[in-house]
DNA sequence: AATAATACTATTCAAATGAATAGTATCACC
DNA sequence: GGTGATACTATTCATTTGAATAGTATTATT
């Protein structure tokens, strides 16, 4: 990424505040308008050298179609569903805008968005052996294949509950990580739901 | 949120694709020949349905401007610097789109989103007792008034560090979250950079 | 001193796009 | 049996918008 001139990064800048103030980005003439410009030909000069320092891209011929690269990647963020608990089978996709979401970057997470990523608020402290505290959101993912050692989603008397995924004698089981409750569950007849893949906690 | 008919959910849902797929919302006639209606209206008559049902918002006369409530409201999310040490001061926002950063969603973390919010990778289990591993990132606000129990980072040796905040006898102090490390630093004369407000761990 | 990049004015054209009007057919609901 | 919501066809108009052409002045850079 090259250099910008002062008035190329007034220029970025104005795409930037644009886009989060009114949701879209600017035409070339509202960029014209806003720095003063009587024509048109200055912007599409400045958002041309922004292109071709790799700062901007735009498609041809759609309106408001410019993009700033670098908020381009942090757009990996996905929406990731919230249940408290999750019942047997997974919800279908559909009518889900009430529901409590997650914004989830992927990319800087080192995931790749799916589907079947979601997420679920921990009650108890079952997990504490593990640093996972109540209130806790654990994001998991359904269908990654698991590994002893990993905290996975199980069900359990109807209800999602977190363990770790062992391996004793060669046979899976799920283990609780808190001494107090020192349970050893076989995991055949068990359903997994996710792995888990990362984890994030509000303070206060 | 009213319900939505299934030709109006597939007509939100082709928005919510090509917003996905091509950066920017479909135009009334893009809509229309992607679903093969030989008219625009059907396709304004659906967008004004979605409108009218609180879906989706739209800028009059403006390009492109078709955006998704329930996805609007996912757009809090802030790229947050992540250092991995703060030197003294603040770095100046510029020029810093090379720089490593993480995606969070402020509004479901209960944050408002401010200038002075980044985040610091944990090096060390300085703070294993407050269930903070190395390598988890601590999201944190600078200027934030420091309550006793916060975890805070400090400016230690030219080098940022994790601490918890507490008052002995009166007197506000820092002590290591980890009974390796008993230390109890007075916090006079220390530079609290911030305030943790949340925390993400990414496993494996 | 020559050259290229930057930062603009001024004007025109054509495509993209939102908005409007006038209808038709179907289905649920009271 | 009427009413309203839904789901469309067909056509037209006015704006918005990107793109192009022809220049000028200033500031680095070589």
């Amino acid at each position: 990424m090259k250099t910008l001139t002062s008035r190329q990064q007034e220029v970025r800048d104005f795409i930037q505040a644009t886009q989060a103030e009114q949701g879209v980005s600017p035409t070339l003439r509202e960029i014209a308008r806003h720095f003063g410009f009587r024509s048109m030909k200055a912007a599409v000069d400045h958002v041309r050298a922004l292109r071709g320092k790799g700062v901007v891209v735009w498609q041809p011929r759609r309106a408001r179609s410019l993009r700033l690269v670098a908020l381009g990647r942090r757009r990996t963020t996905v929406e990731v569903p919230v249940y408290g608990a999750i019942p047997a089978g997974f919800p279908d996709g559909r009518q889900q805008e009430n529901q409590e979401c997650l914004a989830v970057d992927m990319a800087g997470l080192g995931l790749r968005p799916t589907a079947r990523t979601f997420a679920l608020q921990v009650r108890g402290d079952s997990m504490i052996g593990k640093h996972i505290l109540p209130g806790d959101y654990v994001i998991l993912e359904h269908g990654k294949t698991v590994r002893p050692g990993d905290v996975v989603a199980a069900l359990i008397d109807n209800e999602s509950t977190l363990k770790t995924f062992l391996l004793d004698k060669g046979k899976p089981c799920l283990r609780a990580e808190n001494p107090r409750y020192p349970q050893l569950i076989p995991a055949r007849e068990l359903v997994i739901q996710g792995v888990m893949v990362a984890l994030v906690r509000k303070c206060q």
